[in-house]
RNA sequence: GCGCCUCUAGCUCAAUGGCAGAGCAACGGACUCUUAAUCCGCAGGUUCUGGGUUCGAAUCCCAGGGGGCGCACCA
């Protein structure tokens, strides 16, 4: 049988059951419908038969009488998984099932490989990564959690094209890594005999674009960072960066928490949701704005039980660290110290919603001068159950400073960080012609749809995450 | 990169040093209202790979491979 070359459904199975759940068992309603999915499970039963079709939308009963259906024995005998393009009218059984009865079927796709077990579907994470294709099929909450991260990421552009952003494209090969403190992947154009590197963000080229006189950008950007896998990291996955000219960063915040409760509007219906903490024990979470506001230093001296700040004499400052279990570097600054006792006693214990704002310009390269506390930046992170969620800053708009922040980033370059910034020649010079003042925003798109969905692996969330390839062909 | 765990039939899992098994799927048969259909029958294996210990290894040991988790790094 060669299946056809087209087929015309007029009905999916979700839209089956809205039109017609409400039909007594035993009805016949006349209304002849043509419906394609997969076969997933059959029920023979001497004479008649019965069948679930799943498609994009949902589950339908098929429903085969010997002495109506053409070609019984051959639908009989057709494989679990197959395709199949079915004509009939709608009716139910005497259960009450909502069914099509099969008038007429034609076999739209063999399935030549056995699909997983029906029940227990498939179990094994390999497995399933590497076959998503039927990890699709048979999963229906990987499926939701997939679709809730299509229904995410058009909610964000709509919502952001409706405050007049303009989503742009930026490039992905960068012949200077720059944007974000981390390894890069590195490539090779041939014709022009240059090493590139993928993108680990796309912010200075963002940030030209406001130079250029887009006062509202945004990109929605997979990025490559050359790091280890965790349920947390994948090395390619995707941000949102947005740049509003004329803002700040108490800017970003009102936008980023408005527009994470909208997001979770869209997609549940209420702004207070539960997701698993450390311990894998569901805890609520209320997304509603505002979030809380707090500082860095102020954090620190909740959560850690020590005041100290930039002007804390630094031999007392390396102490209270290394007190605190943190591995000090003797080359580390004020800023960095400050910043590695705030990650390891205070983040992972943040529950949030709560932006951690006024993190140290030493580790703050691209983040504007904080406008009354000295050593300080104007930036902050967003912290939703107890992960960084977003980034953001006031934009460092002056070119001498960026120049001398760049510079002193290719001396901790130069001093073995390999993931230290270097110098960008043109960014610099984009600057000289005038980055008016600006909030800019990076959020992590697939951390907000973990966050969203209650996914807590990263792999869960991206459809084809990096694997391995197998050893040899399946 | 380091540590711990894991890998058995197409899928989900048993067998803890003594004959490799079950359910589902497949295959053959019965069955006109099932819905994880049921019932009868039949078949299915490089126990991830390679070494070793042992009378005997899925099981213990070593090496390698895939995956998971933790650490490190980060978002």
């Amino acid at each position: 049988m060669i299946p056809p070359y087209r087929f015309e459904p007029d009905r999916s199975a979700a839209s089956l059951q809205e039109e017609f759940g409400a039909l007594d068992p035993a009805s016949e309603t006349g209304v002849v419908v043509t419906i394609a999915g997969r076969m997933m499970l059959r029920r023979v039963q001497g004479k008649l038969a019965f069948a679930t079709l799943q498609d994009g939308s949902g589950r339908v009963q098929l429903f085969a009488p010997s002495a109506t259906t053409p070609r019984f024995d051959a639908l009989c005998d057709r494989s679990l998984g197959d395709w199949l393009g079915v004509t009939g009218e709608v009716m139910t059984t005497r259960r009450g099932e909502l069914s099509v009865r099969v008038d007429d079927w034609v076999l739209l796709a063999e399935a030549r490989r056995p699909f997983p077990d029906k029940w227990h579907g498939i179990s094994d994470p390999d497995t399933r990564f590497r076959q998503r294709y039927v990890d699709l099929w048979v999963s229906d909450d990987e499926r939701a959690i997939l679709r809730a991260r299509s229904t995410v990421v058009s909610s964000m552009r709509r919502w952001l094209d409706d405050r007049a952003f303009v989503e742009v494209e930026t490039p992905v090969f960068h012949p200077i890594p720059g944007g974000a403190l981390a390894k890069p992947f590195t490539t090779h154009h041939n014709a022009l005999d240059l090493d590139l590197f993928l993108r680990i963000a796309p912010e200075l080229y963002l940030k030209r674009l406001v130079v250029g006189g887009f006062e509202r950008v945004y990109e929605i950007a997979r990025v490559f960072r050359n790091e280890g896998l965790s349920p947390r990291h994948n090395p390619e996955f995707t941000m949102i960066e947005l740049y509003q000219a004329y803002a700040d960063y108490g800017d970003m915040m009102v936008l980023v928490e408005e527009l994470v409760a909208h997001l979770a509007r869209e997609l549940h219906g209420t702004t207070v949701l539960t997701y698993p903490d450390r311990d894998g024990v569901g805890r609520e979470l209320d997304l509603s704005p505002p979030w809380r506001r707090a500082t860095l230093v102020e954090l620190v001296e909740e959560h850690a039980g020590v005041r100290v700040d930039l002007d804390t004499p630094i031999d007392a400052l390396r102490r209270v660290c290394a007190d605190h279990g943190v591995k000090v570097d003797e080359s580390w600054g004020p800023g960095k110290l400050l910043l590695e006792l705030y990650e390891k006693t205070t983040e992972h214990a943040l529950w949030g919603p709560i932006f951690v704002c006024d993190y140290p310009k030493e580790v703050s390269p691209l983040a504007r001068s904080h406008r009354s506390e000295p050593g300080m930046a104007e930036r902050f992170e967003g912290i939703v159950a107890g992960r960084e969620l977003c980034n953001a800053f006031s934009e460092l708009v002056d070119p001498d400073e960026q120049r001398a922040r760049f510079e002193e980033q290719v001396s901790h370059r130069d001093a073995g960080d390999d993931e230290a910034m270097v110098v960008d020649a043109d960014y610099l010079r984009a600057l000289d012609f005038g980055l008016p003042p600006t909030g800019g925003l990076g959020i992590g798109v697939d951390r907000l749809v973990m966050l969203l969905t209650g996914a807590t692996a990263i792999r869960d969330v991206i459809l084809f995450p990096t694997l391995r390839p197998e050893p040899n062909d399946g």
